[in-house]
DNA sequence: CCACGAGCGGTTCAACACGC
DNA sequence: GCGTGTTGAACCGCTCGTGG
């Protein structure tokens, strides 16, 4: 009797290690950077409902909370567990979250919405009943891109909201391993009134700090950071982040061990698509081999292939975007400073970034392409660059800007006449005004978000082979990569 | 009662701006 | 180039509230 009770209740702390350990926590990075204010322990209900929720849903459901189960995990030392829970849930209900959703015409918009849309409780049943707000279906459900994901037992061993908040918001990064944050916007982010941490010295003491030597000994980051400043004043943290060695051996074998059972389930599959290498020589050749090569399904290996590319490059121009969002105004000045007739600074930027993605050269090619603009930085670049105090013509500058607006100038080109018309001749006399700069982040992160267009294009060798392979195969190619990679607009085109 | 975290006041120090 | 004033960061240490 005493055994039979010893092995049961083994069984369940068994159990509870293993939804702990195998528990994974997967959010839109819309949500990881979303801006909201909690509780410890209401922050870990939405973590544990998190969850709960399996990448197979089709939809958000209710979902339980069997109190003893959290408690166990969350390795919360609380008595009274159930009033924990009720408190929690109702504070959730009055707590709303604001999420930033970029809409295609790169106007901001935000969410704000509760996390949980109600909660419920049955008595004699040991656990809550509740349902996640249905609005953030699309930061929870089918993430195939933009996405943060960590284990559960690395947030419940943290012991602060700020110290499992800016877990997540590192975790996001730790490919790159580097995270600069606006101080302003971090602290929005974190949900930290005005009113709270006024001076910068207790914001790092009571909130980064501690967060970040926590998170070195708990979890699987090992985390640094640095304070910048612009002119005098701290304004950005820049992050730097490593996985710890023991943690990415576990998640290599990890990876492995996916891998072996994806093979076995669906035959290998890894095998890459092969370029036919002989000439072809005439038409009806070529199409014969099309036609065969559509049987034998290699064309759809070849635009999985595609997909993947153009997804990649995609990752890498949303990368490029977040960071623009967070340049500081010397970044945004070594940009425009390399700016000349024919070049333009994202596509600067942007090759830098691509040529190291391509060569994998660079593990990291964000960190080095920030790096990049540092190390032009302490070369005195701009040293001669001195920021005066002295005011812009703003009588002149709204005017510019109108006609501007007026005219439809693209982002690109509004970016190359507003350098040589405005900054230029200030840039020549030394004259140059930080605010001015402020004002060219917007049209930069559009020149970024003009170069997003979900656009696709499969190149062939001549037209009569376009119309054919378009009226052919057209219609499968573009259905295939809408449902496949969400993208809409396909191009065939001719050489 | 103690431990701990949050918040804040006071002081010192360093960087920068400004005027001469 | 120098002295002076201003601003912001760093540091010390205190109180207050909460929970065990």
């Amino acid at each position: 009797m005493e055994d039979k009770e010893k092995t049961k209740k083994l069984e369940v702390v068994s159990n509870v290690e293993v939804v702990k350990n195998k528990s994974l926590v997967t959010m839109h990075n819309k949500l990881v950077e979303a801006k909201y204010k909690l509780t410890k322990e209401e922050f870990s209900i939405v973590l544990f409902l998190i969850a709960l929720i399996q990448p197979q849903d089709e939809d958000l459901k209710e979902y339980q909370i069997p109190v003893k189960i959290l408690k166990a995990i969350s390795g919360t030392k609380h008595k009274n567990m159930y009033r924990v829970v009720k408190e929690a849930l109702e504070g959730l209900l009055k707590k709303p979250i604001k999420i930033k959703t970029l809409e295609e015409d790169g106007k901001e918009r935000f969410l704000i919405c509760n996390f949980i849309s109600h909660g419920e409780y049955k008595e004699g049943e040991g656990s809550f009943i509740v349902g996640i707000d249905k609005k953030l279906k699309p930061y929870l459900l089918f993430l195939k891109e933009n996405f943060t994901s960590s284990k559960l037992k690395y947030f419940f061993s943290l012991r602060s909201f700020y110290s499992m908040r800016l877990y997540i918001l590192l975790k996001q990064f730790e490919k790159t391993g580097f995270r600069v944050d606006y101080i302003p916007e971090l602290r929005e982010i974190l949900g930290i009134g005005k009113n709270e941490y006024p001076r910068f010295d207790n914001f790092e003491k009571r909130v980064i700090k501690k967060a970040v030597e926590e998170i070195n000994q708990k979890t699987d980051l090992e985390v640094s950071y640095k304070k910048k400043k612009t002119g005098r004043r701290i304004t950005h943290i820049e992050f730097y982040i490593k996985v710890k060695p023991d943690a990415a051996k576990e998640r290599e074998l990890e990876k492995k061990i996916i891998e072996e059972v994806r093979k076995l389930n669906q035959g290998d599959t890894t095998e890459t698509t092969k370029v036919p290498s002989q000439t072809i020589n005439n038409k009806e050749q070529k199409q014969e081999k099309i036609k065969n090569s559509a049987k034998e399904k290699d064309l759809e290996k070849v635009w999985t292939e595609i997909g993947k590319i153009r997804k990649k490059y995609e990752k890498v121009l949303n990368e490029i975007l977040q960071k623009i969002s967070r340049l500081n105004e010397n970044q945004i000045l070594f940009l425009l400073a390399n700016l000349n007739e024919n070049d333009i600074p994202i596509e600067i930027a942007k090759e830098i970034v691509i040529t190291a993605d391509r060569n994998k050269a660079l593990k990291n090619p964000m960190g080095f392409l920030i790096k990049t603009f540092d190390i032009d930085m302490s070369k005195a670049r701009f040293k001669e660059l001195t920021l005066t105090s002295k005011k812009i013509d703003e009588k002149l500058l709204k005017e510019k800007l109108e006609k501007m607006m007026i005219d439809g100038t693209s982002a690109l080109d509004y970016i190359r006449v507003y350098w040589n018309e405005v900054i230029k001749p200030r840039y020549n006399n030394g004259e140059l005004d930080k605010r001015t700069l402020k004002l060219l982040r917007e049209p930069l992160q559009k020149a970024v978000i003009d170069d997003l267009e979900n656009k696709i294009y499969v190149i062939v060798p001549d037209i009569a082979y376009r119309d054919w392979l378009d009226s052919e195969f057209g219609d499968d190619m573009r259905k295939f990569f809408k449902e496949r990679f969400d993208i809409d607009d396909v191009v065939v085109e001719s050489l």
